[in-house]
DNA sequence: CGAAAATTTGACATGACTCAACTGGAGTGG
DNA sequence: CCACTCCAGTTGAGTCATGTCAAATTTTCG
């Protein structure tokens, strides 16, 4: 476990095994059953959780009742709702388990003593929200200028080992379509 | 000038008016006219600006010609394409400004500097993103979740400032739209 | 095996797009 | 200062992608 989240790390900053060591302490390894709740609409989000095994969906409901998938999150993945981790207001977001999950997770004071205590921790979580934003601005494009067609083809090409483990009704809940537009356009009747 | 860029940053981390002083050396200041490029498609982006007065837009050229608009940029903002900026790769997008436009620019190296020699400022810069992925999420699930009419609606109560600055039909390729659809919309003869 | 969930299919409705024409204002050059 | 062009915005008519509602079928899993 420890191993591949050095690992994980390692990508983004060098942290030598030594420099490693005294960060395990500021995570805590935590364990839920598929469709286990991780976080749920209306609580504050309270940790930051790193993906060890397992696959995770962030969705919000609308006021109609609809669920639209924010992310998936697989292994070596972060998850959290940022806003409400931050601001330490409610979150409009649940994050619910596809499958029986293991995460590493950090709280706010803990990160904030983490950063205090190994510097590069702050440089690498920062390279790590740049990325995230990165990835984000390029799925508004996407979604902006591409047809559902299209975006499922984008989609299945740039994540294939997500298309394998999550059911279609959530794919197309993520990329904005019904789970019936889904289903003719993977059998091209389009 | 530069006062506008102090209490911009102290919004976020404080720094003395003494801390302040230095930082003016890693910024140059610079002047667009209406309509001039800050970026082109093809380049590599090689500052990040903020601005200090005069407005901007984000936006790349789908295969099809179309425009999409991805930001708009008026004081107090910052804008540039950051994955271009950190990769050093060609950019897919453009930056132009609706108006005259002066900003302050630093490079990659500078900023890199600057980081080594007031702290506060990496921390500063972290933040900044922060807001920007949450604000990225959070039109991501407009965009699931809103017709075009409700993203309209949004878009004026969120920036009211830009929608007076910028012309319709871009406010229209922000949200997705025609030109057309949005002029419906806005008549309610949707 | 049987219930619940996921997926598919059909019929129809609709929001948004395309193409095309028209209006009105801003800027330009003679 | 007028004629001209250009561009943004509007409007109309027809089309298409995607949504809705409903039901049938298949898969999953206790």
């Amino acid at each position: 476990m420890w191993d591949l989240f050095h690992k994980h790390i390692s990508r983004y900053v060098s942290l030598t095994e030594k420099e490693f060591e005294p960060v395990k302490s500021f995570f805590v390894p935590r364990r839920y059953k598929k469709k286990q709740f991780i976080l749920q609409e209306g609580d504050v989000c309270r940790h930051e959780s790193f993906i060890v095994k397992g696959c995770t969906r962030t969705y919000d409901i609308s006021p109609e009742g609809q669920e639209h998938i924010l992310q998936f999150g697989i292994e070596d993945w972060w998850i959290g709702d940022l806003y409400s981790y931050l601001s330490g207001t409610a979150s409009r977001c649940n994050i619910d388990c596809i499958e029986d999950t293991e995460v590493l997770q950090i709280t706010r004071e803990q990160q904030e003593a983490l950063f205090a205590e190994v510097p590069a921790m702050e440089r690498f979580f920062r390279i790590l929200i740049q990325n995230a934003f990165i990835a984000s601005q390029s799925r508004i494009l996407t979604n902006l200028s591409r047809s559902g067609k299209e975006r499922y083809a984008d989609f299945i090409a740039q994540y294939p080992l997500i298309d394998q483990r999550v059911p279609d009704h959530q794919i197309a809940s993520y990329l904005g379509l019904t789970p019936q537009s889904l289903s003719r356009i993977r059998s091209r009747r389009v």
